[in-house]
DNA sequence: TTTAGGG
DNA sequence: CCCTAAA
């Protein structure tokens, strides 16, 4: 029956919220341009990588164990992957190719390269403790104060050791995590508490004044949330968001290709302009908790910035231990040849990655989202003594020595080409703070803001799971390529005219969630149906995949999936609830074409009352 | 860059 | 999801 009543009674039946469109100009008003922040230096991840341990090391110099095994390892690990690859050198280098099943067969791949995106650096926990802590303690351990915590990382597995690339499908230009061997011992004790304590009241994922913050970095959330609560006029600067969110492959080898003569590579810097992802190494944030008045444990939580996944330790009387699991790098497009080895890639990638770091970094160190910029401040002077403190201390990485990055906000996020399993989100909080499934999952989270961040961050994809093991695959492989195979992949013109497959490329397919339908309907029964920007900055702003013609996109099935009959549905089911409030909205908005000016109030979710149609058509 | 629609 | 004309 109600579907009977569909469109033309639903509109009168309720009243939206008339919230005014603010201009484009006036709402750009509000951008900002922190992104400029990110284009300084460009460092290379070795020695951010390296710098940062050591910079955790020396805080929490206590253990020396873990120095050794952060050079240990590493090095070591380096060590033998080259040698392994030089000894294996000489072998025949197609099987090895990632398409090895189909390597005989694949006359559809017209390219002769691929490229694949490193996203991520990681420092696996060599325990794989805080790793491998299940999603269900998480939730037990937050669930009750309804805090939202999603690591996909820990979903993902990806507590392998070693230094290991995983498998890229070359093919398919399948994004990268690389992994280094965790530097900082852990100290057990804490071994139960999640690794990203940094929870969020219960309050994240509730919609914040006028929209749902997904903010996936405090400082970034924290800014973005005041601005919206400031109305609607300020949002965040899509810019930024833009930066962040991977475009498609095409697009970004198209417009934000770096290449990288020398090593045949194309650091592919998020796609806009100004912003290169240096951004992304910019922040990590930590966060640590205290677990009593003298022992507090450290625990952290990738900051989706900086991505590095910082496992809590046990905290010493007056040290602070810190373990960083894994550190996220600016994406990175590598093209090689599909006939070029496992062992030639790595080399790419490492060449990338070195390239990339140059720069260096510096620590810097935030407190509830302030910047501490007087090194000679105690801690305790600091503030960071306190519990709650503890709690909103992060960490944030810069580029290298001079630029001051005025913005201790934490960017975050290189972004995530796509990936099924990444895909975050965010959701009308208020709705439901509580997940909708049991276990978190990466597309229920949202807006959880800094735990998303985490998600965004760790997101691995789906492709690139799996993998990996230190040991085992440090070898595994095959042979490597010579340096002049090396040499000869950086001469791999990227620009030669795309590929067509290349082009052609798509981003993976990733249906809309039940949380995430939820929250699109709430938002456009507030905003309208022509406001896709608005929506996408109000319900999805952290969900770096969905873009607001996706939005568009999806209402518009939305639209089309209320319309037909339940047996003609396909795919994960709506409830019909929902498609209700779509027909709803729908109607409503038809006939309002957008032209509300009323108080923007927000919607009441019962929007069954009154008729709006007279009332707020007459406005 | 966004919006709006067709593909 | 993609592609684009318009705005």
């Amino acid at each position: 029956m109600v579907f009977k009543r569909k469109l033309d009674c639903v509109s009168v039946a309720f009243d939206y919220p008339n919230i005014p469109k603010a201009p484009r100009s006036c709402r750009r008003k509000v951008q900002n341009k922190r992104t400029d922040d990110d284009d300084d230096a460009k460092m290379c991840a070795m020695d951010l990588l390296a710098s940062l341990a050591g910079k955790i090391l020396e805080e929490g110099q206590s253990s020396s164990a873990s120095s050794n095994a952060f050079e240990g390892n590493t090095h070591e690990n380096f060590g033998k992957e080259i040698k392994t690859e030089r000894e294996d050198h000489d072998k025949p280098l197609k099987s090895e190719s990632s398409d090895q099943g189909n390597s005989v067969s694949m006359p559809t791949y017209e390219n002769t390269s691929d490229k694949c995106a490193v996203n991520s650096f990681s420092f696996p926990d060599n325990d794989g403790i805080l790793e491998r802590t299940p999603m269900s303690d998480h939730k037990k351990i937050h669930g009750e104060t309804g805090d939202v915590h999603v690591n996909p990382g820990f979903e993902q597995g990806e507590a392998t050791g070693g230094l290991t690339t995983n498998t890229c499908n070359l093919e398919d230009k399948t994004a990268l995590d690389v992994q280094f061997p965790k530097p900082v011992c852990v100290d057990d004790g804490d071994l139960k508490s999640p690794s990203f304590v940094n929870m969020t009241p219960n309050g994240s994922l509730a919609r914040h004044g006028n929209r749902t913050n997904l903010g996936r970095d405090d400082d970034e959330k924290l800014y973005s949330y005041r601005k919206c609560s400031n109305k609607f006029t300020s949002y965040k600067s899509p810019a930024i968001r833009r930066i962040r969110k991977s475009k498609y492959w095409k697009q970004v080898s198209k417009d934000f290709g770096h290449y990288r003569a020398d090593v045949g590579i194309k650091a592919l810097y998020r796609k806009r302009k100004s912003c290169y992802g240096y951004n992304t190494w910019k922040h990590e944030t930590i966060y640590k908790r205290r677990r009593s008045p003298d022992r507090s444990s450290v625990v952290t939580s990738d900051g989706g910035l900086c991505n590095g996944s910082v496992s809590k330790l046990p905290q010493k009387r007056d040290s602070v231990k810190l373990s960083i699991k894994s550190f996220r790098i600016p994406e990175l497009f590598i093209e090689v040849p599909k006939t070029a080895t496992v062992g030639s890639l790595k080399r790419t990638v490492m060449e990338a990655v070195s390239v990339l770091l140059s720069g260096g970094i510096r620590v810097g160190v935030l407190v509830h989202g302030k910047k501490v910029r007087d090194d000679k401040r105690t801690l305790s002077q600091t503030g960071i003594s306190s519990e709650e403190n503890l709690n909103n201390l992060g960490f944030t990485l810069e580029p290298g020595g001079t630029s001051k990055v005025p913005i201790p906000l934490c960017s975050k996020d290189p972004v995530v080409p796509t990936t099924e399993l990444a895909s975050l989100c965010e959701r009308s909080a208020a709705a439901s703070p509580t997940l909708d499934s049991g276990v978190p999952h990466a597309d229920d989270v949202f807006n959880s803001g800094n735990v998303v961040d985490n998600n965004l961050e760790l997101v691995p994809y789906q492709s690139e799971v799996s993998v990996d093991e230190p040991s085992s695959d440090s070898r595994a492989l095959v042979p490597l390529p010579a340096l002049e195979e090396v040499k000869a992949l950086a001469i791999v013109p990227l620009n030669q005219k795309p590929k067509r497959t290349e082009l052609a490329q798509r981003r993976a397919r990733r249906p809309f969630s039940v949380t995430e339908v939820e929250a699109l309907v709430q938002a456009v029964e507030e905003l309208g149906t022509g406001r896709w920007r608005d929506v996408k900055l109000r319900a999805f702003e952290n969900a770096d995949h969905r873009t607001y013609v996706d939005l568009k996109d999806k209402w518009k099935t939305l639209v089309h999936t209320a319309s037909i009959s339940p047996q003609q549905r396909r795919g994960e089911p709506v409830p019909q609830e929902l498609l209700d409030r779509v027909l709803k909205a729908y109607g409503y908005w038809s006939q309002h074409q957008g032209k509300h000016q009323a108080r923007g109030a927000p919607k009441d979710p019962d929007m069954n009352r009154g008729r709006a149609l007279e009332s707020g058509v007459s406005v």
